[in-house]
DNA sequence: CCACTTATGTAACCAGTTAACGTATGTCGG
DNA sequence: CCGACATACGTTAACTGGTTACATAAGTGG
């Protein structure tokens, strides 16, 4: 699996870079001494590696702490602002652009509608006009857009392009990773929607202790995504967490059912305020979202089971009959924990898959 | 996740040790220069390793090649024989024991029977002699057994105990790991009979070259195993793959359905001569199969599916349903091949399992 | 202005790897 | 039997990267 090379000397600085560089990362700003204590490195070393790093554009020396005693030590800090990436979610009734600095910083957002039954060429388009709109906005150079991550529901496949979609028109094949390549000229890439929202939480959410983690997408469609190890796990196709195409499992038609008569919102509303229809039918959808689930925790026994999305904005609702079937199903049901991010999740995941990229293939490791 | 050190120079040592050790254990003899060639590292170093590895007992000087052109090269041979290691499959009604060598050579193998409802401590004795009489028949000294592994039916845990049982009395609770490391006085793993099957396959069978593999062990009781990454996925609490226990699946009376009448082999031999009911019933079978089988893939979206498991022998009578059934229940389903083993699978796995053990921890990577 | 504290600069040394070159030990052809 | 050839072995020198040790620099506090 692991391909083992051997090592010449050059192996020690690169190892030593990344612990160093991480070190930094983490620290914010640091001096060579404090450095060189967390990672464990001579001051010598360190200090090499940082002349490196500063010659590559990723380490600045930043102004000496003042009023402290002793010499002033020179202090250093990771170029945040050395690169840029940009993370998109092509939702089914709006797109949302995040840009972030190599810190993950998210630096601003842009937000736009676009129509449930649009053509894929407008829905690209809204895409694109909106993640130009969004880095002209911070003022950064669109020369400074190391990666593009992309999210959309459906099954994307390894190269980033749309397996199948079963909710957007015209989306079946539409290669998003090699179009969002264009919008800035960089590498691109594409992910299905809940894996990405998977690997938000994992990253800065409520899965961060988690290895192993199932994310369920509640909403009109339901959808899911699997971590393993802390890692986005999408399968041979891109389609692993696709239970809902499952006959037996129901979710197709799970939300028909629920918004039969009326919204989403008011069938949840009237389910709070008592109203036995609702209560049963949200039962009823839950009990379907359960079965679904528990397959897919059966099938992975993830640490931890998030639950985002639409729907889950109703809260105890939704989520009491939730944990209940889950408990009924499944021989030890895994803590169920809400998304905390709203609607950014996919946009912030995709903002991640886009780092991680980076972070192998340009910072190399 | 990946805890990155600082690396000082022995650090070299190591990845330059690992190489070496790896390339002259795939080449089974091979000469400095050889090993050179093939690591990329220069003959000096390979010397140095060879030294070292020689000193620790891990590698012997053979006899070199004769009748070749210039000067007799001295040829090193890896010591498969420096510890041993043991896999247990302690089945519902069968124990089988594979003792191998540090190349995962199997020296000898013991099988015995054991009743189905034999209590806990029977079975564990009756595995336990079965190991010791396969060690000492193979003319191989206790101690020089390095690590044993135990699969078994049921949910095995982290720590090697028996979460949860269904099928063997008394079994639910067992400390399995902790008990089969008295009997050697060495490390001791456990895991489920399902994983340690597909850990074989992976390993030696037929899904060498996929990278995540589902494994359904098809009999009196289904169960799956899960590989992802070509690494064992056990889950937060070992439980991985076990679908069979989710009601809409219908693992549970899926094989009482078929035995009804008769016994597996006869229904599958009825169906084979083309005995309407025994097809209807195999069918059936193959669908209760199938679906748990699908909601797998959906979940993880393997490379490949094996099955492997006593009914697997039935052959084409099972599998054509089943491969209709799959195909019918999911939007692209992975290739399917059966088992290249018998009933060693799962003890062959067990040694994998324990090979695995002993080559992380003890030759150290 | 002096004591103290902390960072920097320099030099010596060590571990691991590689390259170069001479030497040893076999086969092959006459 | 002997010389040409082929290949491996042994030794030395040089290089890279890292660490320790110690003298020196540049601040703070009394």
């Amino acid at each position: 699996m692991t391909e083992l090379r051997p090592g010449d000397a050059s192996l020690l600085r690169k190892v030593n870079t990344q612990v160093t560089l991480r070190a930094l990362r983490r620290e914010g700003l640091a001096t060579l001494t404090q450095l060189g204590r967390i990672t464990g490195l001579s001051r010598q070393t360190v200090e090499a590696v940082l002349d490196e790093l500063g010659e590559r554009g990723w380490v600045r020396e930043a102004p000496p702490d003042e009023g402290a005693m002793g010499r002033p030590a020179r202090r250093y800090a990771f170029r945040a602002d050395a690169g840029y990436v940009v993370g998109v979610d092509v939702g089914g009734d709006r797109i949302v652009v995040s840009l972030a600095d190599l810190n993950g910083e998210v630096l601003a957002c842009e937000r736009t509608g676009v129509a449930g039954d649009a053509p894929a060429p407008e829905r690209l388009e809204a895409a694109r006009s909106a993640s130009l709109a969004c880095v002209d906005g911070a003022g950064v150079a669109r020369t400074r857009i190391w990666a593009v991550a992309a999210g959309t529901s459906g099954i994307v496949d390894r190269s980033g392009r749309i397996a199948l979609s079963m909710s957007l028109p015209g989306w079946t094949g539409v290669d998003l990773a090699g179009l969002a390549g264009r919008w800035f000229g960089c590498t691109a890439l594409a992910a299905n929607d809940a894996n990405l929202a998977a690997l938000a939480e994992h990253w800065r959410g409520s899965a961060q202790h988690a290895s192993d983690v199932v994310y369920i997408l509640v909403g009109h469609r339901p959808g899911a995504g699997v971590l393993i190890g802390g890692r986005l796990h999408a399968g041979r196709s891109g389609a692993a967490g696709e239970i809902g195409t499952l006959r037996q499992v129901g979710w197709e038609d799970a939300a028909m059912e629920l918004v039969k008569e009326g919204s989403a919102a008011e069938v949840f509303a009237a389910a709070d305020a008592g109203d036995p229809g609702a209560l049963r039918r949200v039962d009823q959808y839950a009990e379907n979202l359960a079965i679904g689930a528990s397959a897919l925790v059966l099938a992975v026994d993830p640490d931890l089971l998030v639950i985002g999305g639409g729907y889950s904005r109703a809260g105890d609702v939704l989520f009491g009959p939730l944990r209940r079937h889950l408990a009924d199903l499944c021989v030890s049901a895994p803590e169920l924990v809400t998304s905390t991010f709203g609607d950014e999740s996919v946009a912030l995941g995709a903002v991640r898959l886009a780092l991680d990229h980076v972070e192998r293939e340009i910072l190399g490791l």
